[in-house]
RNA sequence: GGCUUCGUAGUUCAACGGAUAGAAUAGAUGUUUCCUAAACAUUAGAUCCAGGUUCGAUUCCUGGCGAGGCUACCA
């Protein structure tokens, strides 16, 4: 916005020539919609240099700059408060710079990459909700981080291996009867989560049993035959055992068939994957340098360790007794992993909250290494989920399966389409393919609106509701300029002289997003955006109901209202490529 | 216990230390001979408590109360 840098520097030199000051920080805010006004200056910082009441201090300043700056075409004090109102020619001439422009956005990662890795699945069982909202929030970033011109790189590092991978595979084994996806008629996902499941609901009855043969509950779980089994299984594994490998593949193949399904269907995707598998034993090397460089030392038991007491954190082990990894160890060595392959300015972690304390370790171990790139590490660490009956459970059965849930707002988008009956002369491919756009957006939506820091719960009976601060409401605005649109014939116009409240608002908030975006990717926040173009659509609805367009007599002011809601819907299609979001032409 | 995040209308969410704390939904009421009423308009309703810093605090600090997370040679 070049007239703020103009506004800020006119400020600098009224506080200047007014009241002798020098290197104050000035910034204008976007003046709040009770008042008259597009920008506000506070003004009680200057009270003490001026020695005036607040009012007369604004009134000086006001007059100051609106004298040398013609784009002013009023202001107004209240209290410490001077608002700037621009000129109608401004703003008009704003629309069609943008209109002639397209959507600039400032492009602050220019030859920088950036390495974001999101999903990062177990392979045990199926997605729930929990990852639903991490996907959609990974690809939005990556979505964002693009628009301000960082190259990108989607990374899901899939964890494949590990104990509770051996435990499905031990239940497959004792009662699975060469059970396949195609025999089953489940997804490949979900087969292996039933037998995840039958793992635990045979290892607590086996713990149950021995607790009541006087066996004290911790001992019991070690002794249980199911989990030495696994245990056995694991070792089997990671010495390369043939029977095991060969099944461990099997399954997991197929619960990546199911997993590429529900990826598909939200519309996620990857550049790079890499698997645990690959990555477990990584990072050993660098203890034993950061070993020797005293970054780490050792116990007697061989145990290696790090002292992190100087940071307010504690000491933290980084190699088992046993000379064995710990999950740091490998988050150490994929760090490392990923810097050579990619030589990123910035590597960001979508991970839960739960997991802050072990990001923050990681940095700090990453810094202490000398790792030149410790420093570009984020950890996009987001709210759990919840329930209205509370967290989100697996033991009582409280998760929210993400195919189901899709399955369910789908077919949400349908009934209410159909309830509706505005989709005549659409064929049934193009209808599945509209409730896919409402569906899935509504749930993306529902999960992007909060701020990714935050908690948020997840009330099933709200999330269908497609009335308000939703998706399909967007969308539903989107659809009404595309069909104004369509009807409208290309004219030339002249810009017109005047510009209604409405019209001024809705141009407003035009300009305004790129700069809603680069502050959406400094803050890794999509909530941003997605607030943005919900005002966008609310303000367009509002004018759509309060004006005509096509109907309008007044040639230009016609062609301009045409333009004006063409780059509401760009604005609009825009913002919502950046949730991941669709938008349909008709519904 | 230690560390940490969070307490805003009935409910779900907003608010760079700034004006009279915004929306949505649920509640009450109204608007279709007119570009899609999945819309628009009117109405009622909230900062957990007590101190402190500041011209100004939902926001920063301290203490209390309440909720979540972390605190494994698990991942």
């Amino acid at each position: 916005m070049e007239i703020l840098t103009k506004l800020v520097k006119q400020t600098e030199e009224a506080l200047n020539q007014l009241y002798g000051l020098d290197e104050i920080d000035v910034s204008f805010e976007q003046t709040n919609s009770k008042f008259n006004g597009d920008l506000t200056l506070v003004v009680f910082p200057f009270l003490k240099f001026s020695k005036k009441r607040p009012e007369d201090t604004a009134e000086e300043i006001g007059n100051y700059i609106s004298n040398q700056l013609d784009e002013i075409k009023a202001f107004n004090v209240v209290k410490g408060f001077l608002n700037i109102e621009f000129s109608d020619k401004y703003w008009l001439n704003a629309s069609k710079n943008r209109f002639e422009e397209g959507i600039q956005v400032p492009k602050i990662g220019d030859n920088k990459k950036i390495v974001i890795e999101y999903s990062s699945p177990n392979t045990n069982k199926p997605l729930h909700l929990g990852h639903v909202r991490n996907n959609v929030l990974g690809y939005s970033i990556c979505q964002i981080f693009d628009a301000v011109g960082y190259e990108v790189v989607k990374n899901n590092l899939v964890n494949d291996r590990g104990i509770h991978i051996c435990k499905s595979m031990i239940a497959y084994q004792k009662w699975g009867n060469n059970e396949t996806p195609e025999s089953s008629g489940l997804k490949g996902d979900h087969l292996i989560g039933k037998y995840y499941v039958k793992f635990d609901q045979n290892y607590q009855k086996e713990i149950q049993e021995l607790v009541s043969n006087g066996i004290d509950k911790e001992e019991a779980k070690e002794k249980s035959s199911l989990m030495v089994e696994t245990r056995d299984m694991l070792q089997k594994w990671e010495n390369g055992d043939l029977g095991t490998v060969t099944l461990w593949k099997q399954m997991n193949n197929w619960v990546y068939e199911g997993f590429e399904e529900t990826y598909k269907r939200l519309g996620v995707s990857f550049d790079k994957i890499y698997y645990e598998s690959d990555t477990y034993l990584l990072g050993k090397e660098i203890v034993q340098e950061g070993l020797k460089s005293n970054v780490f030392f050792k116990k007697e038991d061989g145990s290696i360790w790090i002292d992190l007491t100087p940071e307010g954190l504690d000491e933290k082990i980084v190699q088992r007794s046993d000379g064995t990894s710990v999950y740091i160890t490998q988050d150490i060595g994929t760090a490392d992993l990923k810097y050579d392959e990619f030589k990123m300015d910035k590597f960001v972690y979508v991970v839960g909250n739960e997991q802050d304390y072990h990001f923050k370790v990681l940095q700090l171990i990453l810094k202490r290494l000398g790792k030149s790139y410790a420093d570009g590490l984020y950890h996009l660490s987001y709210g759990m989920v919840d329930l209205p009956e509370g967290k989100m459970k697996s033991r009582e059965g409280t998760v929210v399966d993400a195919d189901e849930l899709m399955d369910e707002i789908v077919a949400t988008a349908k009934k209410q389409t159909e309830e509706l009956g505005k989709t005549d002369g659409m064929s049934s491919k193009e209808l599945t393919e509209l409730y896919e756009v409402l569906g899935i957006g509504a749930l993306k939506y529902y999960l992007l609106k909060v701020d990714a820091k935050k908690r948020m719960m997840y009330d099933p009976k709200e999330s269908i509701d497609f009335q308000g601060n939703t998706a399909p409401f967007i969308q539903y605005t989107y659809t009404r300029i595309a069909s104004l649109l369509r009807a409208a014939e290309k004219v030339d116009f002249k810009l017109p002289k005047v510009l209604n409240p409405v019209e001024k608002d809705l141009i407003k908030l035009i300009s305004n997003y790129p700069n809603v975006i680069t502050s959406a990717a400094n803050n890794y926040n999509p909530s941003e955006v997605s607030n943005a173009v919900y005002e966008l659509a609310k303000t367009f609805n509002k004018f759509y109901h309060e004006h005509t367009i096509l109907g309008e007599q007044d040639h230009n002011t016609r062609g301009f209202r045409i333009t004006l809601s063409n780059m509401v819907g760009e604005t609009i299609k825009h913002g919502f490529n950046l949730l991941g979001i669709k938008v349909p032409d008709r519904m």
